[in-house]
DNA sequence: AACGGGATGGTT
DNA sequence: ACCATCCCGTTG
């Protein structure tokens, strides 16, 4: 499988537990800048390097989906760390991690990647060519690397998952990375629980804000 | 059963 | 700034 084959690439390369998942949300988010997100789906490897996230704390956050009650959509952000919580938005769809331990509802929400595998398969994906639009936003990651429904609940820290994050090693300092607010949040507005490296062309977003 | 809003994104 | 599109949670 193709993952064998990156993984033998370089000792270096190994992919992130279950334990970094259940640190607490905003450093999960911040420390994921930086990792590698791969997708094995459909006979196509495909991944990018994550430039931007946004971190949602459950009770304590008026924008988190589990904010208020526990409902059939947000089931599995109350389960376990280190798995898929994909949700449907205006026909298309968003990837997250659950973060933390069980029952505490939150999760890191993936913005925008840095394509550096299976760059003509995302193309394909996605309808276009234009590489700084492939992996920008939420969404626009979901449709590169097929991620849909049937990935919701997934555990991502498994070996042999469809979809899985490995750190090579790629560190942003804290003058590289910038906290500001999140991007299309109506509640919560003010809070600086989104992060991103500053300056990178695959952030997503208003250009100030890069 | 009906309704309204949304962690979007592409176009005007 | 607008809106296509559709799922989900809430309300009746």
């Amino acid at each position: 499988m193709a993952k064998q084959k990156f993984l033998e690439s370089s000792e270096r390369f190994f992919q992130l537990p279950k334990k970094f998942y259940q640190q607490e949300t905003r450093v999960v988010a911040r420390a994921l800048l930086g990792k590698v997100l791969f997708s094995s789906i459909g006979a196509s490897v495909t991944a990018g390097r994550i430039v931007e996230t946004e971190a949602y704390l459950s009770e304590r956050d008026l924008a988190c989906h589990a904010s208020k009650h526990r409902t059939p959509r947000t089931e599995v952000m109350f389960g376990r760390a280190g798995v898929a919580y994909v949700y449907p938005i205006h026909a298309k769809y968003c990837f997250n991690i659950v973060t933390e331990e069980p029952d505490r509802g939150c999760a890191v929400l993936i913005r925008a990647l840095e394509p550096m595998q299976g760059v003509e398969t995302m193309q394909r994906r996605r309808g276009l060519t234009d590489i700084r639009r492939l992996t920008t936003g939420p969404a626009c990651i979901c449709q590169a690397m097929s991620i849909d429904r049937e990935i919701n609940g997934a555990d991502v820290t498994r070996s042999n998952s469809f979809v899985w994050l490995e750190d090579d090693g790629t560190f942003f300092s804290q003058k590289e990375a910038i906290n500001t607010i999140r991007i299309g949040v109506t509640s919560a507005k003010h809070r600086k629980l989104r992060f991103a490296v500053r300056g990178n062309s695959f952030v997503s977003g208003p250009l100030r804000m890069r």
